[in-house]
DNA sequence: AACAAAATTTAGACAAATCTAAAAAAAGGT
DNA sequence: ACCTTTTTTTAGATTTGTCTAAATTTTGTT
């Protein structure tokens, strides 16, 4: 597989999670940065290789074997991603332009390896599960911060963005994985959330808050 | 670059060191195992982005350019090299194949703190000097086993040939960098050598002796 | 059902990297 | 100086991955 038949096989898995019906070509080109003609061309080479199903006009998912290669690739991301964060020192918004190169790097013993030294780890720095050397990932229970009721108490679990841009915003405030998040109110005009996080309240725009998610630690929370 | 112009540019670098003189386009396709004609489609294209002088039927040589960007991916390649060996217990017959992926990989701040992490090596697991950020590497006054006096005495500081046969072939016969070896004899018909390793004589094939690099320990040994 | 809009595919082009076969240039030997 | 061999380049083809523009199919709306 080359890296870019790689990457479409992650995005086509990416945006079938959550959903079992076929993807879209405009889906997949929106995905993939690219032109719908051009996802055309891959996916019928694709389709040629068994990795996925397509039947024109009609979208595409991945067959067995597709699926299993998506999760070989996603594991060696997010294995990559803890690898630069637990041994380099890498912040969490520096690593996923690097672990996208890195994901296409052949050697299962390497993988392997690096699992072991890291002492495989179930979730990425970005909190998402790293499958394991049989595509076997953890779930965890978790609701995004703004579906949480107010008020309400949960830890920061994840981030459903993980663009430089919104990580850098959180370590601004001091939010990162682990730490406790308590939800105190919600303006019902714009759904601005007032939340406290290491002792310091703060108000968070609907946007940030429907990026964050919390695994929810009592179901409700009185002052 | 891509990685192929990345792999020519390499292979030119490797071609020209010990000696002065401009790389046949047979001798390169001879290296970069394709053919004449392939290389001289590619070497036009990096004539074109002034990674190394070109006239027609002349021969190429790496311009300033081009041997910096050579340096920084043989830094790379030895970099992984010695990352692989030292911190994921690969051994050194088993790391060239995966460093000739890693070392496209382009991100200065990995390298920087991958040479950080293994702090700071000099060489690779073959006795390779490794490039610092800028370029720069130590030499060493090494020998091939097969120029040294009878008798005389070294201790093992690198490999010519770094093929994974060659390297299983030391292992069985404990031949490591940093072993101690002496010299007792030479065969005058087939160069073949007599030598001490570990406490065990051994003879090897001239073949064998033109591949191992010594440092030489003393002017001569008596027995 | 018919038409318009949107989505999708096809056709044709291009760049990168390779190949084979043929042509051209350089080198070597007498 | 001439001829032969070797080296190198050119010409033309192929694969991968992309694009634009045009054609086709599907979907949605009267
Ligand atoms: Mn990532
Ligand atoms: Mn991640
Ligand atoms: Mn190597
Ligand atoms: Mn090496």
């Amino acid at each position: 597989m080359t890296h870019s038949e790689e990457n479409y096989i992650k995005g086509i898995y990416h945006l079938s999670q959550g959903g079992k019906n076929a993807i879209s070509t405009t889906a997949l080109a929106a995905q993939m940065e690219t032109k719908p003609s051009s996802v055309t061309d891959m996916i019928k080479r694709l389709a040629e290789k068994d990795l996925l199903h397509y039947r024109k006009y009609q979208g595409v998912r991945l067959t067995e074997t597709g699926t299993r290669h998506a999760l070989k690739v996603i594991r060696k991301h997010r294995l990559w991603e803890s690898f630069l964060v637990e041994k380099l020192d890498f912040s969490w918004d520096e690593v996923h332009e690097v672990a996208e190169q890195l994901e296409h790097i052949e050697s299962e013993k390497l993988v392997d390896r690096l699992d072991a030294l890291l002492n495989y780890p179930d979730f990425d720095p970005h909190g998402d599960p790293i499958p394991d050397k049989n595509g076997v990932f953890k779930t965890r229970d978790k609701k995004l911060l703004s579906a949480m009721p107010v008020p309400s108490m949960g830890v920061c679990v994840g981030v459903r963005d993980s663009s430089p841009a919104f990580l850098k915003f959180l370590d601004r405030h001091h939010i990162a994985l682990g730490r406790e998040i308590r939800v105190l109110d919600r303006e019902a005009f714009d759904h601005s959330m007032r939340i406290e996080v290491g002792g310091q309240t703060l108000q968070i725009s609907h946007q940030i808050a429907g990026n964050l998610y919390l695994k929810p630690t009592a179901d409700s929370w009185k002052p």
